[in-house]
DNA sequence: GTAGTCACTATTTGA
DNA sequence: TAGTGACTAC
């Protein structure tokens, strides 16, 4: 069949229309992906060379599906397409042009680690309060400048951050940027935002009319789930896109709806902007879903419907056939899991699905621990993504360590990581001498290392100087022996070797065989070279390409080895997958939607899109599950349902045991006195909060009606005690009152008055 | 210089 | 609870 008879109507529009601007609203299971590929495979098969062609996605194994799509259409040319992340495909153009704006181009990459550690020693070096400036949220304050294009000096004139800031407490945000610029720059070193950051220096300064040479190459450019770029992102489109005489091919994809990573700069505005930047944009909107059956798609619909802002659009299915949305009612996290795991052995058993086709979706990582235990008890495969990566790992970042050491020596992080590490005498003492007179000559730790004016006993000098003479020489080596015989050498001249050997215990030689397997991986990557999208020959395979790749790897990446597994992962892990069985779980208040996004209404509409994004991954069967008590930090936790489930009309459900027969009993379920819902679960702690408790006698509550609840009332809950509402904000059915509560820990509570048991005194 | 203990504290999502 | 950083004892 050819490629073209597989598309509807509104997919050939947009496909064949090669020219100008195009932006696609794609719904969940619209056949987003299949357009993307199509279209390229179409310019492709129209003559447009595959080297001209840009295709940024969300995550490199997307990249990768995509080319191997277009391969199956236009033949091998396809891998001569430019596809992949924003980060990997802009860290390539800076490998390229680095020299241009004062980086080498084997540039370190700095991970998250990398950088709180590193923002954690400038906060120290100036002697500032470490609590006050907490790294890793002075971390995200500099990711949000970056991400908004705000230079350190730019950041001082910008009345809004340096207002924050003062409010916050801490107004040397922007000294402690300042610095931190500065040390990545001597380290020759470039965080995530950098490589964006960074790319839009050099396009804008434009030293040798570099924007020039990459407008001229990617004369297409195709950008996948554009509702999750940032300005920055978004700016630099902008750059490659905007000038005279320029042809505006740019095809964007996305739907608002899925827009999930605002937390971290992605902005709608993006979308609504475009129509604006690009007036001969073409629109075209693609509704209906081939993916869910019906009851999954209405509900959907109906959920999303809450949220305020949105562009106008109906996902609809011509899929009759429909089994109802399962909802689990458990009482703790624990028969949660084992109710989960009961639910997935018998939909196999009953339908004969593989694992593969079956999926478990969570809010926060934390929460896989108890699905794994209890599918463990049934002896069913899993693989978990997201959480602890493999080259988090410690054993893994200590011997890459000393790999990004041998490729860039200025990198600082990977050298404090290493530099006594095996033990080979260099004390913290002496670590901190070199870091203060690296500061204060502005020179890298690396030159600072065999500094005549460093003031050390002979004894540490001579490790200095053995240390730097190991490394010189692999430095030396890095350049031209093969990747895979330097860091077989890095990692036994090193003493790591000897010191993984040295620990025999299961952890110990799980430990020595990820060390090892890092070298198997660099192998790998070196035999397998990907070719080089001019020229077509085998492309550069060196030490300096394999750190960066590894470092741009994102837990999607993550492959399946071909096994037939469940998979559990977070919401936002799930984003582009689809599964025949997808069970979303933890559906309370405060966890999904998260407390954190009870203070601003736009991270409510967020935590609803997120669920949006949750519940259309299903294509057949989708059930939902929450747990009155859980625990959380060590104690347990009693929520009330999440509000997602009461905007999901009741026709779609079939509920299922637990508390209650159906649903409104849930609602009015009589709520056990505290103290003996916390002796089921008896720790000296919860037995101690338990009684601090104000004693109420539930035979005398008499909850009021939710209208009665009103600003300014005084109100007695069964679990809280007495209390004053404070404000009560929400429509109808949706009605949130935050409340203070005597006694309590909290300035306030939210609670949503549908489920609250609130009596007006 | 190292290993072990203790107390504290953070609580989301991720390239 | 789990991870971390500071402190202590050898």
């Amino acid at each position: 069949m050819h490629y073209l008879d597989e598309l509807n109507p509104v997919q050939r529009e947009a496909v064949t229309q090669t020219d100008g601007p195009i932006l696609v609203i794609a719904g969940p299971g619209s056949g987003k992906t299949r357009v993307l590929t199509y279209r390229i495979a179409h310019l492709i098969e129209q003559g447009i060379p595959p080297y001209n062609i840009l295709t940024l996605t969300f995550t490199n194994k997307s990249a990768k599906e995509m080319k191997d799509r277009i391969e199956k259409v236009v033949g091998a040319r396809a891998q001569q397409v430019w596809a992949g992340t924003f980060h990997s495909i802009f860290a390539r153009i800076l490998r390229a042009e680095a020299s241009k704006i004062g980086f080498p181009s084997s540039f370190s990459i700095y991970d998250t680690d990398d950088t709180t550690s590193l923002l954690r020693s400038i906060i120290k070096e100036k002697n500032l309060d470490p609590n006050a400036y907490n790294a890793s949220a002075i971390r995200s304050r500099i990711s949000l400048a970056k991400s908004n294009l705000l230079s350190p000096t730019a950041y001082r004139e910008n009345a809004d951050m340096m207002s924050q800031d003062r409010q916050q407490r801490r107004p040397y945000v922007v000294d402690i940027y300042e610095t931190y610029l500065n040390r990545c720059q001597r380290a020759g070193a470039m965080d995530f935002d950098d490589l964006l950051f960074q790319l839009y220096r050099l396009f804008r300064e434009n030293p040798d009319n570099i924007v020039e040479k990459y407008r001229n190459r990617f004369r297409y450019i195709h950008v996948d789930e554009f509702q999750d770029t940032n300005f920055l992102q978004y700016a630099i489109l902008r750059r490659l896109l905007k000038y005279d005489g320029s042809p505006e091919n740019v095809f964007v994809v996305g739907d608002d709806a899925q827009s999930i990573y605002a937390f971290r700069g992605a902005t709608i505005d993006n979308i609504l902007d475009f129509e604006k930047d690009y007036p001969n944009l073409r629109t075209y909107k693609l509704e209906q879903n081939y993916r869910s059956t019906h009851h999954i798609v209405q509900a959907a619909n109906e959920v999303i419907s809450y949220n305020r802002k949105q562009l106008q659009k109906t996902i609809w299915t011509d899929r009759e056939e429909s089994n109802k949305i399962k909802l689990l009612k458990c009482t703790t996290d624990d028969e949660e899991g084992r109710r989960v795991a009961d639910s997935i052995l018998e939909q196999k058993h009953r339908y004969h699905l593989p694992n593969s086709e079956i999926a478990i979706l969570y809010r926060t990582n934390a929460q896989s621990r108890k699905f794994e235990e209890h599918l463990r008890r049934h002896n069913m495969p899993y693989r978990i993504i997201g959480g602890m990566s493999f080259y988090q790992r410690k054993e893994v970042k200590d011997f890459v360590g000393y790999l990004r050491l041998a490729v860039n020596p200025r990198d600082e992080e990977a050298l404090r990581r290493v530099i006594n590490y095996p033990t080979r005498g260099i004390s913290d003492a002496t670590v901190d001498k070199l870091v203060m007179l690296a500061s204060g000559k502005n020179i890298s730790l690396w030159e600072a290392l065999r500094d005549p004016a460093l003031d050390v006993n002979p004894k540490a000098r001579q490790s200095l100087h053995n240390f730097y003479l190991l490394v010189s020489n692999w430095q030396q080596r890095a350049e031209k022996d093969l990747a895979s015989k330097l860091a077989d050498d890095i990692l036994r001249q090193s003493g790591l070797l000897v010191h993984l050997k040295a620990d025999t215990s299961p952890e110990g030689i799980s430990r020595l065989e990820n060390a090892q397997a890092v070298l198997d991986a660099i192998s790998e990557f070196t035999d397998n070279p990907e070719p080089d999208l001019e020229t077509g020959e085998p492309g550069e395979r060196t030490l300096s390409l394999y750190l960066q790749t590894i470092s741009l790897l994102s837990d999607a990446d993550e492959k399946n080895d071909g096994q037939d597994q469940i998979t559990l992962m977070s919401v936002h892990g799930a984003k582009g997958l689809e599964f025949k069985s997808v069970f979303v779980t933890g559906l309370e208040e405060t966890l999904f939607p998260s407390f954190m996004s009870f203070e601003d209404p736009n991270g409510l509409d967020e935590e609803r899109r997120l669920f949006y994004v949750a519940i259309t991954r299903a294509k057949e069967f989708l059930t939902l599950t929450f747990a009155k008590h859980r625990y959380k930090y060590g104690q347990i936790r009693e929520n009330d349902p999440s509000r997602f489930l009461e905007e999901i009309d009741e026709k779609h459900f079939d509920i299922v045991g637990g508390i209650g027969a159906g649903r409104a009993s849930a609602k009015e379920a009589p709520v056990s006195p505290r103290a003996s819902v916390s002796g089921s679960f008896a720790t000296p702690r919860n037995r101690q909060q338990a009684s601090a408790q104000p004693a109420i006698d539930p035979a005398g509550f008499k909850p009021s009606a939710p209208d009665a609840i009103v600003a300014g009332a005084t109100v007695l809950h069964l679990k809280f005690g007495e209390g004053k509402v404070l404000s009560v904000d929400g429509a109808k059915d949706n009605k949130v009152a935050a409340i203070q509560f005597k006694g309590d820990e909290l300035p306030e509570r939210r609670i949503v008055l549908k489920f609250a048991k609130l009596q007006v005194m």
